[in-house]
DNA sequence: GGCCTATGCATTTTT
DNA sequence: TGCATAGGCC
């Protein structure tokens, strides 16, 4: 039996074996939050607390899901069979699969998502007539997911002017439309799931019985809806572990609710809040850095960081004069690390907003330097892929109008707008989808729409028999798409990703064992399954009992409740697959700041901190916006492990035009003790006060002596090229006076012993012990530091 | 139907 | 500035 709890530390050991009770993990940046959440779960079982089919852990993103799974069985072998582990999203669907018919849902429902969702509502809003000037489909759609995510049905909004209450009109009839088609949007899944457990007491009580231990990843993400089901599984005596920190909640504008923490620690009585704040990622001055900064917010649980690491290297901090010119350092900088030997894919540069990649792109394109921006279009979201998958989903659910509206005249066969709208309207009439509509339109757009069905009907009496990667491979020539793209001049991309759609579809087979052969339009039973699907539930006979694994009469238990196709297409809609081009080449990581959270690199640079920009302009008409801002930038800093670069720039291109930015506030908020500036610090007052015409300022005013104006010297830290990890004391005394181990005195803090150096110059600094106030880094040109014999 | 131009818009994003 | 989208034109 694996010793789980060895080389936990004291906190991480008290919260893997806290008594089976609600409990907040307050989870630090670095603190071992993942290793904390699944060894618990291991434990639970193992003690034989728990067993697989009582485990429910939920996180936000597939990848985490993923990487909880695989570090779970690579810790111990656990049958994984009965184990709910997955999305909010996921684990919904999986709920709706097996009691669609309690939910009210076709067994084939299709899941919109974000893009199909405002195409729907776009579609619904030109059969309606309505002026999307007024009212624009965008808001639309944000009204009805914001309504959704607070548990809020059109009948249950609270709508006053005239301007809301046609949302809520709106919102009630895309709800009809939605149900006509069976499509669920991203939010329903969350809220149909809720209102199923809510509204039928015999499988709630079943779910609640079964789940007896919950666990909740990045707790402080979770929104109102997801609580409030996080509640409903729990009932009145299920554990919820939740695990979270509220300095790192960044979400809040799409939903996220920090409030959720001190809420559930109100209403469970928690007693177990244990904090972790051992952090085993970064070096000193980087936490310090963070600490000082994040603890500006009000309002926090409360929470500081430490580590054994010892200091490290001082945070660099770079004012540049321009945009270009700040790239143009960073990749002086990066050069310098690359040639003492970093690896590319441990340096990242963030920035507050995906604009501010543009530059640092072209810089480092120009300077031959491999990198790779995250984020951008998805495989799943690719245009050809969605039209393949809108025949596919046509095959399982003709009623999808979204899938058909998207795929009737594509590739083209001569079905132009006014016969779709004919159909629409036919549609609408009968109250039926467009595919139920077409008998009912006549003449040229009749026989053009009727061949279109047609097609579809072919399609889907012909894959019948056919497995998932054969149906894929079929729809994909017999709809004409692989012919269109085989004749479009640069389809050739194209071409290769619809082929990738069959290999997903084969790999998804493979994955989620089933056999090769099997239909994909069947619900199959798979090797040592006993029972075909039963929906409905154990609520039919009360003497089964519905907890043990083996009944048949636990649906839940039995994954075959989706076919291969309805399984793959859920999967291509909760899961959009990668957005990291050229992923696992050794390149340096472009990403913003959102996109970094829970990753680590061994060197960051934090790019753009200027005024308005981060923190960002909007965030002050947003309530808590500056304080979410701060948490953002928190988040940043603690993503380095050794080597932590800060830098703004004086001017800068945005929207076709210069702006001229001042220094973030948040520079003011850190502890110089831990900064170094590699160009000198301008107080604030200096420059603004002090500046009565603004001619040229910001472009030359610290030019210096010998250098053209505007121009800027190269800043480039001369300590860049150390290697990593390089924080070995600088020994260098050559002109600063001071050597390592000499005895100081400071007329401020007193006696001490210089225990490091570095840089030269005025850039010179000392890292000096006082025997009474600590370690600090005292910049040599300023601080008064007396060698003492 | 497809191509071209005019126009508007630009914080962060997973499912 | 640069992209996505919409609308007009051939």
């Amino acid at each position: 039996m694996p010793d789980l709890l060895a080389n936990l530390n004291p906190e991480q050991l008290a919260a893997v074996t806290l008594p089976n009770e609600p409990a907040l993990i307050l989870a630090g940046a670095g603190s071992g939050k993942t290793r904390v959440l699944i060894t618990r779960i291991a434990w639970l079982i193992q003690q034989g607390y728990a067993t697989p089919t009582t485990i429910l852990a939920v996180t936000f993103t597939n990848k985490a899901a993923k990487e909880m799974m695989a570090r779970l069985t690579a810790m111990m072998p656990i049958d994984t069979r009965g184990m709910w582990i997955g999305t909010f999203h996921g684990l919904c669907n999986r709920m709706l699969r097996a009691h669609f018919r309690d939910a009210g849902l076709p067994q084939t429902f299709q899941i919109l998502d974000t893009a199909d969702q405002l195409s729907a509502i776009k579609r619904l809003m030109k059969g309606l007539n309505i002026d999307d000037e007024k009212y624009p489909a965008k808001n639309l759609q944000y009204f009805i997911n914001n309504a959704k995510e607070q548990g809020l049905r059109p009948k249950d909004v609270d709508a006053t002017d005239s301007f809301n209450m046609k949302f809520v009109e709106l919102y009630a009839a895309y709800e009809q439309q939605c149900q006509r088609e069976g499509v669920v949007d991203f939010p329903e899944l969350l809220l149909r799931c809720y209102e199923l457990l809510a509204h039928n007491p015999p499988l709630r009580a079943h779910y609640q019985a079964r789940f007896r231990n919950i666990l909740v990843d990045e707790f402080q993400d979770t929104n109102k809806l997801q609580y409030a089901w996080l509640k409903m599984l729990a009932g009145e005596h299920n554990a919820i572990f939740a695990v979270g920190d509220d300095d790192q909640s960044i979400y809040a504008f799409r939903g996220a609710n920090v409030g959720n923490m001190h809420d559930f620690e109100r209403e469970y009585h928690v007693r177990n809040m244990i904090k972790l704040e051992q952090n085993y990622r970064s070096h000193g001055h980087i936490l310090d850095t963070a600490n000082f900064l994040i603890a500006k917010n009000s309002r926090r649980l409360g929470k500081n960081l430490r580590t054994d690491a010892g200091h490290g290297e001082p945070v660099r901090v770079y004012e540049a004069a321009t945009d270009t010119q700040e790239a143009a350092w960073i990749v002086e900088e990066i050069k310098a690390m690359i040639h003492a030997g970093a690896a590319r894919g441990e340096i990242a540069i963030l920035y507050r907003s995906n604009a501010q990649s543009r530059t640092i792109e072209h810089t480092l394109v120009n300077a031959g330097i491999a990198y790779r921006v995250y984020g951008g279009l998805r495989f799943f979201e690719r245009q050809e892929v969605k039209h393949a998958l809108a025949y596919l989903r046509l095959i399982d659910n003709p009623n999808d109008d979204t899938a058909f509206a998207r795929v009737v005249n594509f590739p083209t066969r001569g079905i132009g707008a006014r016969s779709i709208e004919q159909l629409a309207d036919a549609a609408r009439l009968y109250n039926c989808s467009m595919a139920a509509a077409v008998p009912y339109v006549t003449g040229k757009a009749g026989s053009s729409i009727g061949a279109f069905a047609q097609l579809i009907a072919k399609m889907r009496a012909e894959t019948q028999q056919m497995s998932l990667p054969e149906t894929v491979e079929y729809v994909i020539r017999t709809s004409g798409l692989a012919a269109h793209y085989e004749n479009e001049r640069e389809g050739q991309d194209r071409l290769e990703n619809l082929q990738e759609v069959v290999n997903a579809a084969a790999a998804f087979v493979q994955e989620e064992g089933y056999g090769l052969d099997t239909p994909a339009r069947s619900i199959p039973l798979r090797p040592g399954a006993t029972n075909a699907p039963e929906i409905g539930l154990a609520t039919d006979d009360p003497s089964v009992d519905v907890l043990d694994p083996a009944s048949p009469a636990d649906p839940a238990q039995n994954p075959d409740t989706m076919t291969p196709l309805a399984g793959f297409l859920s999967h291509a809609s909760l899961e959009a697959g990668d957005n990291q081009a050229q992923a696992g080449q050794d390149a340096v990581q472009l990403m913003t700041v959102h996109a970094a959270k829970g990753l680590e690199f061994m060197a960051v640079f934090i790019t753009g901190l200027e005024e308005g920009l981060f923190p960002h302009e909007n965030s002050a008409q947003e309530s808590d916006g500056l304080e979410e801002e701060r948490r953002l930038a928190y988040v940043a800093i603690t993503r380095a492990k050794e080597r932590l670069y800060l830098s703004f720039a004086q001017s800068r291109m945005l929207h076709g035009q210069t702006r001229y930015n001042i220094r973030s506030r948040f520079f003011d908020e850190l502890p110089e003790e831990s900064l170094k500036w590699l160009t000198p610090k301008v107080e604030a007052g200096a420059r603004w006060g002090g500046r009565s015409d603004n001619a040229g300022w910001g472009r030359d005013w610290f030019a210096r002596p010998g250098q053209e104006r505007g121009e800027r010297a190269a800043y480039t830290d001369p300590d860049a090229g150390k290697p990593l990890p390089a924080f070995a004391n600088n020994q260098r005394a050559a002109d600063t006076g001071f050597k390592v181990g000499q005895p100081v005195f400071h007329t401020k803090f007193g006696e001490g012993t210089v225990i490091a150096l570095e840089g030269s110059g005025a850039d010179a600094r000392a890292q000096v012990r006082f025997k009474r106030h600590g370690e600090k880094w005292l910049a040599l040109a300023v601080a008064k530091l007396q060698a003492v014999e």
